[in-house]
DNA sequence: TTCTAGTTTTGGATCAATCCAAAAACAACC
DNA sequence: GGTTGTTTTTGGATTGATCCAAAACTAGAA
């Protein structure tokens, strides 16, 4: 007797799923040519290939991404690390990622660590065995800098957004603060400002490190003699407190630079509950560009720091990683702008000008 | 000769990879004493538990999920469909859904459809080709409703949020938006408002169906001759035209209840061009009470329909339904809570009353 | 000591794909 | 017809875990 008989039969496969075997079967050629007609090779007869890909259609085969990743390892799979999802910020930084994973077939996984190092750890460990082939780390603030080295060893490329740790070079994307503030102090000073304060941040993590260094190079830049530089956490709620504490000093500034647009909505509702007004009294500029800067009121003049556009050359810098691991690693850093409206003075200073104009 | 001999030398695997075959040649057991090991079972005998623990240390070996799922047929994973997530409001939401998962050793997939039935279809045929446990899904407008079925046929659990379709029995976690709107118009009727309107909402989908049967409810229920519902999308600018439409109308309303808290800010501000103030010359009311709600000028009376609960009871139901999939669908309605503020004229109606008190 | 009952451990098959070296099929030329 | 070269196709091994039935230990009673 052959062993034919001996084992079950096996056109219908025992369990539910449709697999290559099945397929192979049913357009009468083997498994390998199967696969080789799902990864779109060169290599398979046309008329094969037609065949194969009515026998897909024919039995509703669902491609197993799982089996396929065990042999290839890839997965096509990204961990994304954000530090506070219900920020809009990150909403729209997380949906430039997805557009631009989405068109390569990729998917991501999204962790939010609440700025928890703890948090974070847990699932970058968990992405790691999930097998993904790459990282997009939002650092969370009190973050070991070994970090970086650890992923590197893991072997996990990783892209640092908006936020950096550890040294040089790894992979980066995010936006020119320091070089958004300059922008902003340089156009109150055009404008004839010569006391402008900065509110909020109260870590030492890049982001903030690179706003302050922005702020005391254009304030010595330009020669300024005053300087004031108040240290926050960076809610509404302190720029509301921090602005009224600055107004209560002497000389109190002219104009204020905030950490974020949080922050400067803040410092807009401290000017009008002190019987100020925002752009008139004292200039405002906040830092993101978030949509309700341009409809609050008045408008705030903002930095704009393009989330949308920082997630997308984020994803796309961690897909060019993947495919080099080697490759010289890149940094992208986004030319902010600034979007300039009624907070800073720009139409409202010919009713009451704001300071001595040059 | 023995096959030992042929077979190459295997202590060390080929690939880097270190594998349960490995810590089980460390350990001096089987494969399947560290598989047991690995997975908690009551099976294996403390000494063993510890001797294997100590060689998974050792050897530095990193759990393979994917090889795991393969065979068992679990991933561990799910798949998370919103369709903006720039809006705080699934921040918020997406935030919940991120905590209640990551205590169970769950992670998420994240896509962002865009509000595009096309996209949010190749979405989900990726996720099933990724084998996930289940799907949470906020469907985008314009979705068939015959997708529910589809995913039932595939065998892939599935929870709706915030939006449904199709025919019950299915999963749901969402917000009573009716109620809340019938909490906020029996507020302002209680207040003295007989004139209220409500803007916006522009598309047939059961969360704005819902706001308007609530409205049309209440208003009947406490039998006002006037009925006004102005279809609109659901922006900021929606609001703020809006509400211009309606002051120009004779008889214009003295309150209006928003779809969302972008539209009635938009109002608020809408109003205060006309040199109108809100809560005082006419009140607004929003929903979802998003942060920006209680920091506004004025501060926004709001509907809070609670993001942050939503997802995470949405990601309890999912992982309810993973372990029992033919258990009764559930649905999870939360009630909302009626934030009152000052532009429902809640501090400021002593000054000027808005209507006749009753 | 043997038998039984309970506790631990194990090897082989399995999940569903890819990889790779070798075989088969086909065409072109002497 | 035989040889060579090119294009297609293939089967067996591999990836790294889990499942499961059977084997190997224990300990306690007859």
């Amino acid at each position: 007797m052959t062993d034919e008989t001996q084992r079950p039969h096996r056109t219908r496969r025992d369990s539910g799923n449709v697999t290559l075997q099945d397929i192979a079967a049913h357009a009468g050629v083997s498994r390998s040519t199967v696969s080789l007609v799902l990864r779109e090779s060169p290599l398979v007869a046309k008329r094969t290939r037609e065949q194969v890909r009515r026998s897909i259609k024919a039995l509703g085969y669902v491609y197993n991404r799982g089996a396929a990743a065990l042999r290839a390892t890839r997965t096509s799979t990204l961990g994304v690390v954000v530090y506070d999802i219900a920020n809009p910020f990150f909403g729209a930084m997380v949906a430039g990622i997805d557009a631009a994973l989405n068109r390569e077939g990729y998917v991501s996984f999204l962790a939010n660590s609440e700025d928890s190092p703890e948090r974070q750890q847990r699932f970058l460990e968990r992405m790691r065995e999930h097998r993904v082939d790459g990282i997009l780390l939002c650092p969370a603030e009190g973050t070991d800098p070994a970090l970086v080295a650890t992923l590197e060893a893991w072997k996990l490329p990783c892209v640092q957004v908006l936020r950096h740790i550890g040294t040089p070079p790894y992979d980066y994307a995010g936006t020119d603060f320091r070089q958004g503030v300059g922008l902003a102090i340089d156009h109150l000073v055009a404008r004839g400002h010569e006391r402008i304060a900065f509110i909020g941040g109260h870590t030492e993590h890049s982001a903030t490190r690179e706003r302050w260094q922005g702020y005391r190079e254009a304030i010595s830049r330009h020669g300024l003699g005053y300087q004031r530089l108040l240290r926050s956490t960076v809610t509404r709620r302190d720029g509301f407190e921090a602005i009224q504490q600055l107004l209560g000093e002497s000389p109190p500034p002219t104009a204020v630079v905030c950490h974020n647009d949080l922050v400067a909505f803040g410092a807009m509702l401290g000017l009008q509950r002190q019987g100020l007004t925002p752009g008139v009294d004292c200039a405002v500029i906040g830092t993101d560009d978030v949509e309700e800067a341009a409809l609050s009121a008045p408008a705030l003049t903002s930095i704009a720091t393009h989330p949308y556009a920082v997630g997308r050359e984020a994803a796309r810098l961690a897909l060019r990683r993947i495919q080099t691991p080697d490759g010289a690693r890149e940094q992208v850093v986004l030319a902010p702008q600034l979007r300039v409206r009624e907070s800073c003075g720009a139409s409202l200073a010919h009713d009451r000008p704001l300071a001595a104009t040059p």
